[in-house]
RNA sequence: GGGGCUGUGGGGUAGCUUGGUCCAUCCUAUGAGCUUUGGGAGCUCGUGACGGCGGUUCAAAUCCGCCCAGCCCCA
C-alpha cells in the first residue's frame, strides 16, 4: 500500500476503502455507496451545520429533485454555467415528457419561484432558510470519493433580504458559520473572492473557502454567493416596502458538500489510516481490553465498568470482540478514532488505564479516578492539536512569488493589478487557477506579476482539485 | 464526438501472447473449532471468481462478434 508522501491519490483511495467511509463498488461513476460508519461521520458534519443553521435563524426545507426545463432556463448565465452538466429526464415510462425536467445542479431554480409566491411584504423577510439533499452534476473530470461526485451530499442555505446591505450582513453570518465548522471538523482555509470569470453562474460575486491539501492542491470547500437581484429579477421574487413600493429581494447562497469531509481525511490521515476530530468522529474513545489467560472476564468486567462511566461524557465503545489487541489498534487507527484506552493487567495492578492518541504516537496513563475529566481534556486538546497542525501546514504552503516562473506547487501569493487579461495570462502560462483575492484586504506592495502596472491587491494561485 | 485499454472469489492478483497440463495461482478477507491475547498470532476444517449473451473448436479464462460496466487520452 502505497504511502501518503509516495503517491498522494493512490493512498487517498486505499484510505477511505480500509476505514470503510464508502463503498466504490457501486457501478456509476461518481457515485458511490455511503457506508454505516461513513454516513454517521457526515451525519455529525451535517449535525454541526444544522446546529449552526438553528443558532442563526435558518428554517429547514425541502425542495422536489426535479425542475422543469422552463424554470431551470429562466436565469441566462446560471443555464450557461451549467448547461454541460446537467442530467435531464426526459421520459416517463413509454411517453416523452412534454416539458423535460432536470435533476437539480443546485437547487435555486426550483426554490425561487416558490420564494416568489412566500415572500410578500417586507415583514416576510429575511427568508433564510436551508436544506441538505442530493444534488447532480454530470462532471466529466476523473471522480474521486468525496472530492468529486456526480451525486454531490448538498447543504445548500438561501436567503432573502430587503436589500443589497442586508444580504452583505447575510455573507458575515455565513463566513462566522464556516470559521466554526471549520475549527470542528479541523480544516483551515483561506477565503477568497473569486474573480469574476470564475464565479458562480449568476451570482454578483462569489467567496470561496480554499483548503490546503496534502496532494498539493488547493480543495474548494464551501462557497458563499451574493446575487443581489439577479434571480430576483429572472424569478420576480419581490416584496411590498413599507413605502407601498414593490422592490426586488436581494438574495445568498452558502454552499458546502461532502467534500468537507474528504478534505478531512486527506489533510488529517497518514499511513495507518483516516484520522477524526474529535467533533465528527462517531466513535471518540475506543476501550479496548488486553486479557490474560485465566483473567478474561475480571479484565472485560472492569473495561465494562470504564466504558460505562464515560458513557454519559463522550461518544465511547468498548471492543469486546475476541480478536488480537494489535489488530483491533490497527482497525480503530484506520477507522481514525481519535482517543483509545488500552486496559490490560498492568494497567489494573497499577490502577491506571494507557491512553493513546490517535493524531500522536506516544502513550500516556491516566489515573484510573480520574479518567472521566482527563478524557475530556484529552479530547479537548486532540481538537485543538489537530487544527493548529493543519493550519501550520497551510501557512507554511503559503509562498510570495515575483515572477509566474516561481509558481510551484503551493499556494502562490503575488501581486495582480486585477485586469482579468493578466489573470487569464497566469492561468495560461502556470497551467494553475487563480483562486482570486483575499477577502480581508493583503496588502501587496510592488507590481502585477503579469504587466508590472502596481499590484491593486495580493492575489493567489494554486494548482486545484 | 473520436481513439485506446481493461473486466478472474468481498479486495488485490497469476494464468491469456502460443486453446488442452486450470473442476483456475498466490496474498488478503471470511465461517466454525482449538489455542492465544501489552501492535496485524498459530493450527485444523470450511466459504468464495473467469462481467453477460452468442459463435469457432474434439476442447475456451484464453480466439471472434455483440452487449454491459469501468479506466485513460484527444477534441
Amino acid at each position: 500500500m502505497p504511502t501518503k508522501a509516495q503517491d498522494f491519490n493512490e493512498w487517498y483511495n486505499d484510505v477511505v476503502e480500509r476505514a470503510a467511509l464508502t463503498d466504490k463498488r457501486y457501478p456509476v461513476k461518481g457515485m458511490n455507496v455511503w457506508t454505516g460508519y461513513g454516513w454517521s461521520v457526515m451525519a455529525r458534519i451535517d449535525g454541526l451545520m444544522r446546529r449552526e443553521m438553528a443558532r442563526t435563524g435558518h428554517e429547514e426545507v425541502n425542495f422536489p429533485l426535479l425542475i422543469p426545463e422552463t424554470e431551470f432556463r429562466k436565469e441566462a448565465e446560471h443555464i450557461r454555467g451549467f448547461e454541460e452538466e446537467v442530467y435531464w429526464v426526459t421520459r416517463a415510462g413509454k411517453n416523452e415528457l412534454d416539458i423535460p425536467m432536470c435533476l437539480r445542479p443546485t437547487s435555486e431554480t426550483a426554490m425561487y419561484p416558490i420564494f416568489a409566491l412566500w415572500i410578500r411584504s417586507h415583514a416576510d423577510l429575511p427568508l433564510k432558510t436551508f436544506q441538505i439533499v442530493s444534488t447532480f452534476r454530470y462532471d466529466t473530470k476523473q471522480t474521486r470519493a468525496f472530492l468529486r461526485v456526480r451525486e454531490i451530499h448538498f447543504f445548500e442555505a438561501h436567503t432573502a433580504h430587503v436589500d443589497a446591505a442586508d444580504a452583505e450582513r447575510q455573507v458575515r453570518e455565513d463566513m462566522e458559520v464556516m470559521e466554526s465548522l471549520g475549527r470542528e471538523l479541523c480544516v483551515p482555509y483561506l477565503l477568497n473572492r473569486r474573480p469574476d470569470w470564475d464565479k458562480f453562474p449568476g451570482a454578483h460575486y462569489s467567496l470561496a473557502a480554499d483548503a490546503w491539501t496534502p496532494g498539493l492542491r488547493t480543495l474548494q470547500v464551501a462557497t458563499i454567493h451574493h446575487y443581489r437581484d439577479n434571480f430576483a429579477k429572472a424569478y420576480n421574487v419581490t416584496y411590498e416596502a413599507a413605502d407601498g413600493s414593490r422592490q426586488f429581494v436581494h438574495q445568498t447562497t452558502y454552499g458546502m458538500s461532502e467534500r468537507l469531509l474528504g478534505a478531512v481525511v486527506a489533510i488529517h490521515g497518514d499511513d495507518k489510516g483516516v484520522a477524526l476530530p474529535p467533533a465528527v468522529a462517531p466513535v471518540q474513545v475506543v476501550v479496548v481490553p488486553i486479557p490474560e489467560k485465566g483473567r478474561q472476564s475480571a479484565i472485560l468486567d472492569e473495561a465494562r465498568r470504564l466504558a460505562g462511566e464515560l458513557e454519559a461524557h463522550v461518544r465511547v465503545k468498548l471492543d469486546d470482540r475476541d480478536v488480537r489487541p494489535g489488530a483491533k489498534f490497527y482497525e480503530w487507527e484506520a477507522k481514525g478514532v481519535p482517543l483509545r484506552l488500552e486496559l490490560g493487567p498492568r494497567d489494573l495492578a497499577d490502577g491506571v488505564v494507557t491512553a493513546a492518541r490517535r493524531d500522536a504516537s506516544d502513550r500516556t496513563t491516566i489515573p484510573r479516578g480520574d479518567v472521566v475529566p482527563q478524557v475530556r481534556d484529552l479530547l479537548l486538546r486532540i481538537q485543538k492539536d489537530m487544527y493548529a497542525r493543519a493550519e501550520r501546514d497551510m501557512r507554511a504552503h503559503i509562498v510570495d512569488i515575483a515572477t509566474p516562473e516561481e509558481a510551484r506547487e503551493a499556494i502562490n501569493r503575488f501581486g495582480w493589478c486585477g485586469d482579468p487579461e493578466c489573470g487569464h495570462r497566469l492561468e495560461q502560462d502556470t497551467g494553475m487557477s487563480i483562486l482570486g483575492t483575499p477577502f480581508e484586504p493583503e496588502r501587496f506592495d510592488g507590481p502585477c506579476i503579469v504587466c508590472g502596472k502596481p499590484a491593486t491587491s495580493a492575489a493567489y494561485l494554486a494548482r486545484t482539485y
